[in-house]
DNA sequence: TAATTTCCTACCGCTTTGGTAGGAATGGTA
DNA sequence: TACCATTCCTACCAAAGCGGTAGGAAATTA
């Protein structure tokens, strides 16, 4: 399957409430998991990888949370499914030769090439300060605080 | 993960040698297996959906095997991906809003969207008969029979 | 009849997925 | 100091998917 687990589709989510929160200190996991429905346990499984790759940071204790490491338009969408789904690459063979003695002359693997530059350029294409303004251009009516 | 399966790494490898054998009438499974280096049992499973989505013909008994159904410039990659994967979207919600209440307003939602469209397009725009060129153009130095 | 090949169904061990759970470590607050 | 809220670490678990193997029936040719 061309698929994303949980992990990238829940993650962007959890990295999109940290984006619309920019600004405002450590943001809860309560929270993020309340404003988009999902299950703080869960949550917590995520990230621990978005913390080692530098993407978020996070404050322990009370009035501890999580907040972005970086502004909102430096971090794509390519970054967060990469750290949590891992490489694009729809076959290793693309990535490992070796795995595959037939690499070298392989028609196959060429698309297979080609499709991960195209994945990877379509996630890298969108940052996260594109998805705050995509949702308050679609909330400006509705909006009160 | 975002990883095609073997299921439809291994079917475009028998898709490419039916191309490769097109207007020689039907080819033996076991002859695909071995000129791909891959197991008959197994490309057995990859059969039964070719066929019934139209891409192959079989034919049954001794002297038989099979044939693409098409011409190998009408068939693309997309094809044989999708009807041995799957669907290309990442993510379910896509193409079944209803499987989640918050799809009329989730960001993440239209970038899983984008991504399947260009999954789908790079795929559609490679044909067999491009890996027939592609494989022929690189042999044409060794080829004797 | 015999040989060959497709075709159908079942099975199996392994890994991944999508969580739940317990409890330790940390830091703010009274 | 004691308490509480929160992050953090590790383990566990059921279900599904993956990558095959296997047996044998059906069809076709010779």
């Amino acid at each position: 399957m061309i698929r994303l687990s949980t992990k990238g589709k829940y993650g962007a989510r959890l990295m999109f409430q940290l984006a619309l929160n920019y600004g405002n200190g450590p943001m809860l996991l309560k929270e993020i998991a309340a404003r988009e429905d999902l299950s703080v346990r869960y949550l917590e499984h995520l990230v621990p990888p978005l913390r080692t790759a530098r993407l978020i940071l996070s404050m322990r204790g009370s009035k501890g949370g999580y907040s972005l490491a970086k502004k909102p338009q430096d971090i794509t969408l390519k970054e967060i499914v990469r750290v949590l789904e891992g490489p694009f690459y729809p076959s290793e063979c693309v990535e490992a030769p070796d795995i595959c003695n037939r690499s070298s002359f392989c028609v196959t693997r060429n698309i297979w090439a080609e499709l991960e530059q195209t994945i990877s350029a379509t996630l890298a294409s969108h940052t996260l300060q594109d998805l705050v303004d995509e949702y308050r251009k679609a909330h400006t009516s509705e909006e009160s605080s």
